[in-house]
DNA sequence: TATAAATATTCCTTTGAAAGAATATTCCTT
DNA sequence: AAGGAATATTCTTTCAAAGGAATATTTATA
């Protein structure tokens, strides 16, 4: 899950949204972004490194394109917590509930 | 999408994989990650802070419990990336599939 | 071949967040 | 009311990662 480590970074994420649209060179990037050249570099470096983005050399430019495993990863790993929000979890407070009377009976129970 | 930075920190990311399979105390949490107490303490005040958990006082001690928001706003983020990963042939089943999930919320939303 | 454009890398400084330790708070039990 | 268990908070220290600035590298073109 390397993933969410990586885009935890908001320029990253923000490069991350870019690219959903297609492969941007370095130049591009740090235009839209409003950052220096290096910090571009950089971050993209990282992105690189994570298995993110893949490069496409052309020319004097290279192209950064997104990879697809990454997100499959964390697609499948958010599907893991699908149960939670299509609410089957809604007993627990009713267990929680009941915990709580429980022990308030005890407690009262001497 | 505050929950990605929120779960860039590992011992976070490994809190909300145990409250998957449903509600804990701290000390349980902590017990489980072989962490201390106040450490614990503090990322929880951190994921509820986010909005990624939720608390249940019950006695002595509080059930900290997952919140369903945080992970359907990272589904819809994910899913617009979606595209990416399964191109043409796959899109007609997906476009089936959301549709199944949409009815399936919107019959257990009443 | 020299120069310019695009990109990458290195070094240094700064910053934010996590850990550690001690203490405070809350609530139950006796 | 006192003591204890569970949890929260505060303060300090530590450390990794991001930014800034300068420079190196690569490739195209004159």
């Amino acid at each position: 899950m390397k993933i969410i480590r990586v885009l935890s970074e908001p320029n990253r994420l923000h490069i991350v949204e870019l690219l959903r649209d297609g492969p941007l060179t370095v130049g591009e990037i740090a235009a839209k972004l409003g950052m220096r050249q290096p910090q571009a570099s950089k971050h993209l470096r990282v992105l690189s490194d994570a298995g993110l983005v893949e490069v496409h050399p052309s020319a004097n430019r290279r192209f950064y394109k997104l990879r697809s495993e990454p997100f499959k990863e964390l697609d499948t790993w958010l599907n893991s917590f699908r149960s939670i929000w299509e609410d089957r979890f809604d007993r627990l407070d009713d267990y929680l509930h009941d915990i709580q009377q429980q022990e308030k009976n005890q407690s009262s129970k001497k």
